[in-house]
DNA sequence: GGCAGTAGTTGTTTTTCACAATTAAAAAGT
DNA sequence: ACTTTTTAATTGTGAAAAACAACTACTGCC
C-alpha cells in the first residue's frame, strides 16, 4: 500500500526551489501560479499601503470599472471579479465610504445601482494605474518581448476558460 | 502630469472581460495571475474540502515536501513557501495535530526540527497527488501540447526571479 | 563567558472569505 | 389583475488566514 515511491526519473529537468523537488508540483501550472500570486499580492499590498484600494482582490477592478464606466452596476462588477455579491457590495461600501465613488439608484431599474466615479476616486485610479505599470515592470520585465504575447495568449485564455467552467 | 489618458489602439486585440474592457488591467501580467489564482484556490479548496490540507496556500506544499525529504525542517519549507516562519510553523501544527506529520528534534541542532511524514500523511499525500493532477487537467488541457512547455517555462523563470527579489 | 545570530513559538489584530437568510423590485404566468 | 418566480443587493455570521511583534531556546564565535 506505502510501497515504493518511485522516482520519475524520465522528468528531463529536475527543477529545483530552493535546492527542492516538489513532487507533482513542480510540474503543476497551478502551483505556480498560485505562487507568484502571494507574492504578486504581497508586493501589490505594499505598494498601495497608502490608499483606499489596499489589501485583497478586487478593490482596484473595481475602481478602475468605475472609472471606465459611469454608471456600472454592482451585479456587473461581481462578474468581472468573479465572486460573489456580497463580496463585492463590500468593497463597493469600502470604495463608497471613503469617497472614490458613489451609488444612485438606476433610473430604470430600482432595485438596482448605478455606480459613479468621484473626483477623488478618478485621481486615486490613476495613481493605481501607475502603480500596476510600475509593478508590471518591476516583475515581468524579464519576459523578452517576443515571448510576452505569447504568455499573454495563454493567461487570457487560462482566464475565458475558468469563468465558463463557472456558469 | 495626469494628462490625457493616451489610448492604446495599438493594441491589436481589445479584449474584453464579461464584455468590458478593464482599463490598464487586461494587459497586465499580474491581474491575470491573481484572478486565475481566485479560482484555482476556491477549486482547489472544494476538492480536498474532506482532507486535512483543505484551505489556504502552504499546506499541499508542505506535505509534499515532508513526503519527499524526510527529516526536513521548517526553516526550509518556509523558505519553499516564501512565508514567514510564524505562518509555516502554523501549518505544521496543523498537519501535526491531524497526524499527517511528526515532529523530531534534530539531532544536530537542538533548536531545530525534523519533520517526518506518518502512514496517515502518506496516504493523504498519494491522495493528493491524485487531485493535483485532475485539477491540472481540468483547468490547463486547453494549453496545446507544444504551447506548454512554453508556458510553464516563463512561469518558473517569473516564479525565480521573485524568489530572488524576496532576498 | 558573554554576545550575536538562528530556529521556532506564541500572541494579537486586522481582514478576508464564503455561506445563509433577508428585503425589495421587476418580470412572467395565469 | 394578482400571484409566482427571478433578479439585485444587503446584512449577518463564523471560521481563517495573513502579517507583525515579542519571546524562548539553542548555537557558535570572539
Amino acid at each position: 500500500m506505502s510501497d515504493t515511491p518511485d522516482k520519475p526519473d524520465h522528468v528531463t529537468e529536475p527543477f529545483t526551489v530552493a535546492g527542492l523537488r516538489i513532487d507533482v508540483l513542480d510540474e503543476a501550472f497551478s502551483w505556480y501560479i498560485r505562487s507568484i500570486d502571494t507574492v504578486v499580492s504581497r508586493d501589490l499590498d505594499q505598494r498601495t499601503a497608502h490608499l483606499d484600494v489596499a489589501k485583497g482582490k478586487g478593490k482596484i477592478t473595481t475602481l478602475l470599472l468605475v472609472d471606465g464606466y459611469p454608471g456600472i452596476r454592482p451585479s456587473q462588477i461581481a462578474e468581472v471579479l468573479m465572486r460573489d455579491r456580497p463580496a463585492t457590495g463590500r468593497i463597493i461600501d469600502h470604495l463608497v465610504k471613503a469617497g472614490d465613488i458613489r451609488r444612485e439608484s438606476d433610473e430604470d431599474d430600482q432595485r438596482a445601482q448605478s455606480l459613479f466615479i468621484t473626483e477623488k476616486g478618478s485621481a486615486l485610479a490613476q495613481e493605481v494605474r501607475d502603480i500596476i505599470r510600475t509593478q508590471e515592470n518591476d516583475f515581468f520585465d524579464f519576459i523578452p518581448p517576443e515571448d510576452r504575447q505569447e504568455f499573454m495568449r495563454v493567461l487570457k485564455r487560462a482566464y475565458i476558460n475558468m469563468r465558463n467552467k463557472l456558469k
